[in-house]
DNA sequence: ATTTATATGTATTTTGTTTTCATATGATAA
DNA sequence: TTATCATATGAAAACAAAATACATATAAAT
């Protein structure tokens, strides 16, 4: 999790380990939230400006301009502006192997997670 | 994210499209956590007894245990009863290959995560 | 029967997220 | 050049989740 080589870096930089679990709580909490994963759900199907995505969800903008400010600061998403528009999606390198891991290992836990929940 | 495949099996079992969302919160939420992600490190080395991991992280035994807890529902984690040890270790299948990614992501994104919290 | 190893349920405190509002910025069109 | 459209940002309020602590339960081993 925290590689010897990620620690290197990051004391580099002047950041402890305990900043570092800081970073991956960061990380990984970006992915906890429901508006969130709506987001990456509907960039799936390609780039997005700001507008389409507002509409995709029925959210507000200034809520949608909040996540994808995360979503871009933990790398999962890039922006292209395009004349007026900003342009999101999904970072290829970094969440589109990681997304199908994660669906791997839902499709095999997901039912096990929601029947422990409804006890 | 929400594949048609797990969509398709937990439609079978009465789950709708928004408690999926819920499982994944669980899933990601499992992740946010510096005791969890503590314990996941520590097991990175090799699998461990509930006290010896008590041990390693100076925390509370009934603490590590409710941690171990969800660990393990998401199936991140796999616990052997060894006498009257447990001993628990990571998921061959699941977690530790998704680390791989995750590091590679870390690894690029870590510094540029902690900088921008630092503001 | 007692100790050792671990699990579980619940309450409290603490921490983090979501939403909302006000406002800022930057590009384009009139 | 000013009005408008597209988006970002900051801060506060409301809400949700996690961490910790405590009491107690269970099961194996001595």
């Amino acid at each position: 999790m925290i590689t010897k080589a990620i620690l290197k870096d990051c004391r580099k930089e002047g950041f402890d380990e305990e900043e570092i679990y800081g970073a991956y709580k960061i990380f990984f909490g970006t992915l906890v939230s429901h508006p969130r994963l709506r987001i990456i759900n509907l960039l799936r199907k390609g780039r997005k400006n700001v507008s389409e995505i507002v509409e995709g969800l029925g959210a507000k903008q200034t809520a949608v301009s909040h996540e994808l400010a995360r979503l871009k600061r933990c790398g999962f998403v890039d922006m292209e502006v395009d004349k007026k528009f900003r342009y999101y999606k999904l970072n290829e390198k970094t969440i589109k192997p990681l997304m199908g891991l994660i669906d791997a290992h839902m499709s095999k836990n997901c039912i096990r997670i929601l029947r422990a929940e409804k006890k």
